[in-house]
DNA sequence: CGATTTTGGGTAATCGTTTTCCCCTCTCCT
DNA sequence: AGGAGAGGGGAAAACGATTACCCAAAATCG
């Protein structure tokens, strides 16, 4: 158990082995027929000296990348983290490690930072979470070069970028619609910081509301923190005609839910609350938490399966487009239901 | 704007500046002076080209590598992707890709795929969050020959591996003296699963108990997810002897919580719940939780700073460990308050 | 049985960098 | 002015692998 032992390269195992180093190659990588007792003797030696391919220099080399990248604006809210695990989980099947890195803002220097970053490493492809306005601007300002699939929760996709998508639009108009289908003259709805107007939840939720001839109030922006929604619902609270609220995520409707319960608003009874993502946690909350399930392990999933594609050289930008599952639960009721 | 151009690659710089390869070469590493007209036009055709160095084929000549890699045995659970997002953004900050490996069991196949894919890699250094099983069987297997360090909640550190740890074991003393403060005569515990009766949270609550005198209930074991805590909370709540119980993580504790009400038990009133971690959602909570709070971010950032040493080659093995705060709210109260 | 084809494996070239040499030129000093 | 010293930059080697090329031996065929 020596410690600082140099780690071995191809030329060691070769001479332990007593053959060239190309048939070590050869071997390892089954490019070629060699004799059953030299690949022996090959693997025997590989397995004593621990031998690991230096998938740096064999990239060099041969092009072959074994690097998938992940370019996203965040990593430990629930959906990036569970999208990122879909994607980890993907690769490590298909024997790729995965690069994480995070754009810290929209700002053009950021955004060159994270694919400069990204890019100097010998990636065979990216994806990047189009879940934020970071994550909108890098795809934005990404090479061609270089295959590329856009995971989120959009729509639209212009061009011919290969799209793993959650269909956001429709589970926000779903969303909207059930609460209009309760009775409530309209729906209030408190936004996540993702995409801004180009938000599939806040899209889906303003064009229902217009197909139903209900008016539409203005848009409250939270952080993603439970107290900043807990702080746009004590506001919400004190305004009488607010009947049925619309969250961008769980954890916003929580906070909003907190916050009319301690002005004394009941919940469902006096108001009406939705989230977006149904998070493990928030079925237990009390009331439990009508909510919108999206499967974001899949959409990670989904997103590699693009990327392998188009790595392989498919052209055709196929895409895929998952619509999230309402699940009714406690926190939503009948207008009126105040009365009874 | 081609599609598909050929990346630039160091000669093509050269050939465009009009310089040779090296002299590009010292301009972008600055190894050494190079006369500002020739530096001026070595920036100018890089910037035209959009070059960017081939960080593998600089690993394969210069051993100098731009990646650490995590190792872990889960990504989307809120200790562990803080604590990951912690080190991205320290690894960031210094110039540095992580990339993430996920050790799906603590099966030798399983940590030696794990360990392989990582050490396939050009990587600088390897951060292995300890804080479950896998985690801990990759630290066993880990060679020696890659700078090593450990992220998590252990307190003992044999060897002479640089840790950063979070100091479960007093913190889950400290919760477990606390309730009893309150009067309680023992407190029970639900532990997740980490690293079994290694686990610094479970080691805290015992020692604490035998301390005090205090009945050593056994331990229940619930999985990460809310339900199991609830499902667990069920048993719990038909024992009326129970007052008090210490959970190890907020998920469990929000699960447990939610049975005892289900079963007409009140929080804190007849039972004093604790949670651990302080996710931010859990101040919401009717009743707020009273937990312990982790932070896991300033965990990822001293990890990172202890491999950084450790690659520049400090070999004094040094340690960090922080003591996690508790956190009183609303969940936990004196004793015998039920008959009040 | 001799000539031609296959086959297995070794030698050398290659990938995109960095690093070592070395040479040329410029400066400085006597 | 001539020689020593220093500094800047190019040519070539090196890194650890893969791949192109080639040759000897075995296999196939007439």
């Amino acid at each position: 158990m020596e410690a600082k032992n140099r780690v071995p390269v191809l030329s060691d195992v070769a001479k332990a082995a007593g053959v060239s180093v190309p048939t070590v190659s050869r071997v390892l990588t089954s490019s070629k027929y060699v004799a059953p007792e030299l690949r022996e003797r090959v693997m025997k030696a590989v397995n004593d000296l621990e031998y690991r391919p230096n998938s740096a220099a064999r990239a060099t080399r041969s092009g072959k990348r074994s690097m998938v990248a992940v370019l996203t604006g965040a990593t430990s809210n629930y959906g990036y983290a569970k999208t990122i695990e879909g994607i980890e989980l993907a690769a490590r099947k298909a024997g790729l490690s995965v690069i994480i890195a995070v754009v810290e803002s929209d700002s053009e220097p950021a955004v060159n930072a994270a694919i400069d970053l990204v890019l100097s490493q010998p990636v065979a492809g990216v994806i990047i979470l189009e879940f934020d306005r970071p994550g909108l601007a890098a795809v934005k300002a990404f090479p061609s070069s270089v295959p590329m699939v856009v995971a989120g929760g959009g729509t639209r996709r212009s061009g011919s970028t290969p799209s793993a998508l959650l269909d956001e639009r429709s589970a926000g108009r779903d969303a909207t619609e059930y609460l209009l289908s309760l009775g409530h003259k309209t729906v209030h709805h408190v936004a996540v910081p993702t995409m801004g107007k180009h938000s599939g939840r806040t899209q889906g939720w303003k064009s229902a509301l217009t197909a139903a001839g209900a008016p539409v109030p203005p848009v409250l922006h939270a952080t993603w923190e439970p107290a900043s929604g807990y702080k746009l619902g004590l506001d919400l609270a004190d305004q009488d005609d607010v009947t049925a609220i619309f969250c961008g995520n769980d954890d916003v409707a929580i906070g909003v839910i907190s916050a009319l319960l301690d002005r004394g608003r009941r919940v469902p009874e006096d108001v009406s609350v939705m989230g977006f993502d149904d998070q493990p946690h928030v079925a237990l909350w009390r009331p439990s938490l009508t909510t919108v399930r999206q499967d974001f392990g899949d959409l990670g999933a989904r997103a590699f399966q693009l990327l392998s594609a188009a790595v392989e050289g498919a052209d055709g930008s196929s895409s895929s487009i998952v619509k999230p599952e309402l699940v009714l639960r406690n926190s939503t009721a009948a207008a009126g239901s105040s009365a009874a």
